[in-house]
RNA sequence: GCAGCUGUAGCUCAGUUGGUUAGAGCGCCUGACUGUGGAUCAGGAGGUCGGUGGUUCGAGUCCACCCAGCUGUACCA
């Protein structure tokens, strides 16, 4: 279809935005991560279960596509049948899924985990990616703040296997019914207010970002940003402002870390509202629990200004942020939270018509990934790459062929040279792949029945050297030396050995 | 979606008050080196200056609209 002769008809090679093509060092990085999340889960007696990328729409949550709208915030298309199909938007409704449908035979309570990519068709920005990678773990079946309490301390314990140290996260603790007692007590209960109550909810999870005077803003009239656009806002009066405010801001790490009593002081804002008592007893309870087991506030705190955006939370709701990302003054970008969950007690019941409580933890691996490259706090160069056997002899290429399935009958990673380039090309290709050293059997070398090893990491060094003739020399004999063809294998060993390099 | 800023080579950017043939560094390719990568030197390829229309004798430069990117904000079930 492209026309070579005419560049204005080439395809133009562009990846759509907000999605990532991943380098080796990168995948690299993500498979080290999933595995230490998994040896936590699976720690804690969660048993692994995945679910297609593809459900039907409504399956998803209430939201259907219509045909002005189809694809509002999620991807989403009309199957053969005439019905709608979506790309996964998170983990949980696809489990909530899978549960009702095989009920019968899963053990209640049931605990499972699962990763995998899910999609937003939502504005990507830092650590915001149309497709990305989440960990979840689920227990669903109990209804008991233990379980909660358990998703807490286990996602502290996958936060440190991942090598972020204590005190650089935090995972932080709400209650959906303490966020409805707060509005319950400043009459914004009833179906007429629900528009209202989002709206303050909205301002209630940006406070630590804009703020008091930005929550205060955004909970009356409205707020206007730097680049002078206008948000409209909730439209409370000073007195209900106020309340807010106030339960927002309490101490909730008052007095050397006595939760008891901080989470008392959150009750004040809710009143009498029945719902808002039961919430600050969770709380309670979670907290007893987490303490018991010498989880501290370091590393799980309370904090009412969480809210999450899913709709589906219920009760409890967890979200971990690091606290090191925030710490460069001008230009460094937000990532927001790294993981979050929460408990869904509705998600299986609407499957099912019957209660079914719920809670689970997701992972954000792709952000998290995202923000520890931005910081510089994690290794996503390429690894070293194959041993490279170069071609001197075009008509020879059996024999090389054999040097190559000598080492890989040997365990050791190696290639042969597939490109057309003459000799020198090929140093650089081995160079570019990262080999530790490439093998070389020339005429020379035949005639003898030897071949050459070169260790091109030894051979690197040496370029470095300027003096020091004693080292130079050593280093000299160590970066290249020909051995009886016989010994290939033991003599690529020993270079593969001097720089710690496991052969696959 | 709304607002602000920005679009010149693969990347980072120069480009004078509009003036002939649009430059540099890095990277890439080739060669010096018919058997040795990272160094040095020489050469080469690579641009409808984001797009369209307008003002002008003349536009990379000025104007309008469109598109894209970035940032903020909203949305994020």
């Amino acid at each position: 279809m492209a026309d070579k002769s005419d560049k204005s008809n080439r395809f133009k090679a562009r990846l759509p935005r907000g999605l990532e093509d991943h380098t080796p060092g990168e995948i690299a990085a993500t498979r080290a991560m999933i595995d230490r999340i998994r040896a936590v889960y699976e720690l804690y007696g969660f048993e692994p279960v995945e679910t297609p990328a593809i459900e039907y729409t409504d399956a998803l949550g209430k939201f259907l596509p219509d045909q002005d709208r189809p694809n509002e915030g999620v991807f989403s298309f009309l199957d053969d049948d005439e019905q709608w199909l979506s790309l996964r938007y998170d983990l949980t409704a696809p489990l909530a899924r899978y549960v009702a449908e095989n009920f019968d035979t899963l053990p209640k309570p049931y605990r499972s985990y699962r990763v995998g990519y899910v999609f937003r068709n939502e504005k990507p920005g830092p650590g915001r990616f149309r497709q990305f990678m989440q960990f979840d773990a689920d227990t669903v079946g109990s209804s008991s703040p233990a379980a909660d309490a358990e998703m807490c301390m286990m996602a502290a314990d996958a936060v440190e296997a991942l090598g972020i140290p204590r005190g650089s996260y935090v995972v932080k603790v709400n209650n959906r019914k303490v966020l409805d007692g707060v509005l319950e007590c400043i009459g914004l209960s009833g179906e007429a207010n629900a528009g209202k109550r989002l709206t303050v909810l909205r301002a209630i999870d940006k406070y630590d970002r804009l703020g008091r005077e930005g929550v205060a803003a955004l909970l009356g009239a409205g707020r206007k940003d730097e680049s002078g656009d206008f948000t409209r806002g909730a439209g409370l009066d000073t007195k209900q402002i106020q309340s807010v405010l106030g339960y927002i801001e309490s101490p909730y790490l008052a007095h050397g870390g006595d939760i008891e009593s901080a989470l008392d002081s959150w009750g004040k804002a809710i009143g009498l509202s029945s719902t808002g008592k039961e919430g600050i007893a969770e709380l309670k309870q979670i907290a007893a629990l987490v303490r018991a087991a010498n989880y501290g506030t370091d590393r799980i705190s309370f904090d009412s200004s969480v809210v999450r955006g899913l709709e589906y939370y219920t009760g409890a709701v967890f979200e971990v942020d690091l606290t090191f990302s925030t710490d460069s003054q001008d230009g460094s970008p937000r990532f927001g939270s790294v993981g979050g969950g929460g408990r869904y007690d509705g998600l299986v019941a609407r499957f099912r018509g019957e209660p079914v409580p719920a809670t689970g933890f997701s992972v954000g691996v792709s952000r998290l990934l995202a923000a520890l490259e931005h910081l510089g706090k994690i290794e996503t160069e390429a690894a070293r790459g194959p041993v490279v056997v170069t071609v001197f002899d075009k008509d020879r290429m059996a024999d090389y062929q054999n040097m190559v399935a000598a080492l890989r009958n040997a365990g050791i990673r190696a290639e042969l040279y597939l490109g057309s380039g003459k000799f020198a090309p090929q140093m650089k290709y081995a160079d570019r792949r990262k080999a530790p050293c490439v093998v070389i059997q020339g005429s020379d070398e035949k005639a003898k029945g030897e071949v050459t090893i070169k260790d091109l990491i030894v051979g690197a060094e040496l370029a470095k050297l300027e003096k020091g003739r004693e080292e130079h020399l050593q280093k000299q004999t160590q970066a290249q030396r020909a051995v009886p063809e016989a010994r290939l294998v033991e003599a690529v060993r020993e270079v593969l050995a001097r720089h710690g390099i496991a052969p696959h």
